[in-house]
DNA sequence: GTTTTTGCACTGACTGGTCAGTGCAAAAAC
DNA sequence: GTTTTTGCACTGACCAGTCAGTGCAAAAAC
């Protein structure tokens, strides 16, 4: 469970020293904690005991419990953010589809709940809430990610790829959903399961090739 | 926000009366309260408050804060099943496909989460948790949702109308998953959209006509 | 038919414990 | 010598759960 092991995030860090290490390692003792058990029953005499530090630490380091907090869901989601580029990108080198592009980032974002799931869990658990303290970091860290997702679709809809039928906000919603709680669920219930499975029944439910008689473009 | 009007609950009440009433009010104070702020962080005393009674009778009427919860939870769930299988069956009289019985689950889906929005937020966020007292209970709880469409997917595939790639269990999480997160995200972030433009992004999902080509059977 | 008892539903003050955050002097790291 | 971390005692707010007692209607006793 690392939740961010680069040493170049653009605003956070700077002077990569012994304070960022400290910070990463009290990241990474409380996301699996408030993962586990929740933002307000996990204790930071926990998250100080889980990072092997002393709990003044936590407090030289960081304002409050919140604040840690809210800086470990930007942290998390500018990563998530970045893996989805990067996977467009790839995508757009390689000459692919819109479709294609879409295909990656599931897979790009399968990849990131396997590697992270105690963040993705907590995102899920946390970002529908209301009047809570971080409501608002949240809902940006949530539009970057989305926004991601309906570029892709605009583009395919303007290079006619794409059915002008859809509705990019709730498409991509729905798509990011879709994979979410898959790989939440893949996670959870099903863990035998290989990630190309889940894959393999993402990407045939997005290129719609769910009925039998295989109309559905390759 | 009626979380279950019923007087007839198989083992608890009997003699459906006052007690009944009052477990009504405790239900319906909670599953806002707790959808809000979470589990840990609502405090009994708001529960009571909320729903115009003392302390003292919410312990009177449930063993624990969280056994609350845990009924809570059942009740919930036992409502969006009931309306999942209604949609189904009503599909069926109808003489309706195999996807036009997952179409009408959706929208059935949607009615719901229309409905009691605070119960599937609180149902999101507590779903995937690990380590907690009520994790037996919600897995319980989620293998009868999931099971109702893991149905309708297999009858599918049985009588052709569904390719036999699909893989049923994670089919059936990505599509319960697609239909949740657009749901909440609709609520949450973009509420004037109207239950039908939601149905109708997912319906174009679920029958591949997301190409432009509108390959996809209809 | 009046008095007494019983059982149920509910009340709210109280308790024992928990936890976020503080303060500070000494040590360690740089 | 400055920055960061440690260890630890302390505080004050908050909260789950308890318990002695109230109100009331229906039954039992007289």
């Amino acid at each position: 469970m690392t939740i961010g092991a680069m040493e170049s995030s653009r605003t956070v860090d700077s002077g990569g020293g012994r304070r960022q290490a400290t910070r990463q390692k009290l990241y990474e003792a409380a996301v699996t904690l408030i993962a586990e058990q929740g933002f307000s029953a996990t204790t930071v005499d926990e998250i100080a005991e889980r990072a092997g530090v002393a709990k003044g630490t936590v407090y030289y380091n960081f304002a409050s419990k919140s604040v840690l907090f809210e800086e470990l869901l930007r942290h998390g989601v500018g990563l998530l953010t970045a893996s989805l580029r990067e996977a467009v990108d790839k995508t757009d080198e390689e000459g692919g589809s819109r479709v294609d592009a879409l295909d990656a980032m599931m897979r790009a974002g399968l990849v990131f709940i396997g590697r992270y799931p105690s963040f993705t869990q907590l995102y899920v658990a946390e970002l529908w809430r209301t009047n809570r303290a971080w409501q608002s970091t949240l809902m940006v860290v949530r539009q970057q990610a989305v926004a991601v997702v309906e570029d892709v679709l605009r583009d395919g809809i303007a290079n006619g790829e794409l059915s002008d039928e859809i509705d990019t906000p709730l498409t991509a919603a729905a798509l990011v959903g879709m994979v979410l709680v898959a790989a939440l669920d893949w996670q959870a219930f099903q863990p035998q399961r290989s990630l190309d499975d889940v894959h393999a029944a993402l990407s045939l439910l997005l290129q719609g090739r769910v009925g039998g008689d295989g109309l559905g473009r390759k």
